[in-house]
DNA sequence: GACGGTTTTGTTATGTTATAACACAAAACG
DNA sequence: CGTTTTGTGTTATAACATAACAAAACCGTC
């Protein structure tokens, strides 16, 4: 994420926690920003590495409570399969995604793809299930690396 | 898993096996086993706990080792949201399925929705993502457990 | 601005999940 | 048989995550 987009997610972060009486905190805020920053998903420790530059001494409760913060918050989203995080990509509205995790590169793509919500959401009701959250995580090769595999 | 069915998945597991020329060995019959039998998810270290009665002093790589080659086979899932294995219910044909898991009860429901997994192919080919592996958990209340909350 | 309750943070320790590495044994196969 | 491949035993450690409790910061109100 560019600089410019990150001044964008931070200052919408703002907003959606003052608008919501919560309170992002310096810490909250600099573990948003480690997240979106980074290209690629970060594990909590990865993140931890990276706030030794700016928080003395941090330990790991400090990131996964930020963590937590953010996940409740819909600023962030973990992705199960590989144990780390990402920015989410349009965090104004509560929604469920989907991601296309590449093996080879590592990218990660959020989906938001209503077919696959409806189907779910179907199955769900014929199960009587009631969701609280929904995994959706395709991990395989992107359209990129397909792309290189035949060069 | 009563044990009636569970000689039956054990016989199949053991025609599949030899089918495909892989070798179904004591220690990964008896991972096999052990997941089968349960009501439950397994964490890798129940699975571990419970093999100490057959097996002596047994360690991770043991039981990681089975589980891997089950996995392989499409004999056990593993669920990635809540770190734990369970039985396949059909393991007869390559599939991906869905998990309905229940937070309250820790009950687990494998779907196998057409519907889901045309919704799922579709995205992957309006994006060029070839697919490896699709985790689709969705976590929340079954059916039963919403009955209880109103009694 | 002092008080009391609530939320957040600091800190230490520990719990849980998973794998690396290497030696040894067993099976497969010519 | 001997050799190659596959599976297992064992030790150690890496990677991921939380419990528990004390201290600090924040927030409303008197």
């Amino acid at each position: 994420m560019d600089s410019e987009r990150l001044a964008q997610v931070m200052q919408r972060a703002e907003a959606l926690c003052r608008e919501r009486g919560v309170r992002l905190t310096p810490q909250r805020r600099t573990v948003l920003e480690l997240v979106c920053e980074a290209e690629r998903p970060m594990s909590a420790y990865d993140i931890l590495d990276l706030m030794r530059a700016s928080v003395s001494n941090p330990a790991p409760p400090t990131v996964y409570r930020a963590l937590d913060f953010l996940l409740e918050q819909g600023l962030v989203h973990k992705l199960e399969s590989i144990h780390a995080f990402v920015g989410c990509s349009h965090p104004d509205h509560p929604h469920s995604s989907q991601f296309l995790i590449c093996a080879d590169c590592g990218d990660v793509n959020e989906l938001e793809d209503p077919a696959i919500a409806r189907s779910l959401r179907l199955a769900e009701s014929a199960s009587g299930f009631a969701p609280k959250r929904r995994v959706v995580e395709l991990i395989g090769t992107c359209a990129r690396c397909t792309g290189k595999d035949h060069e």
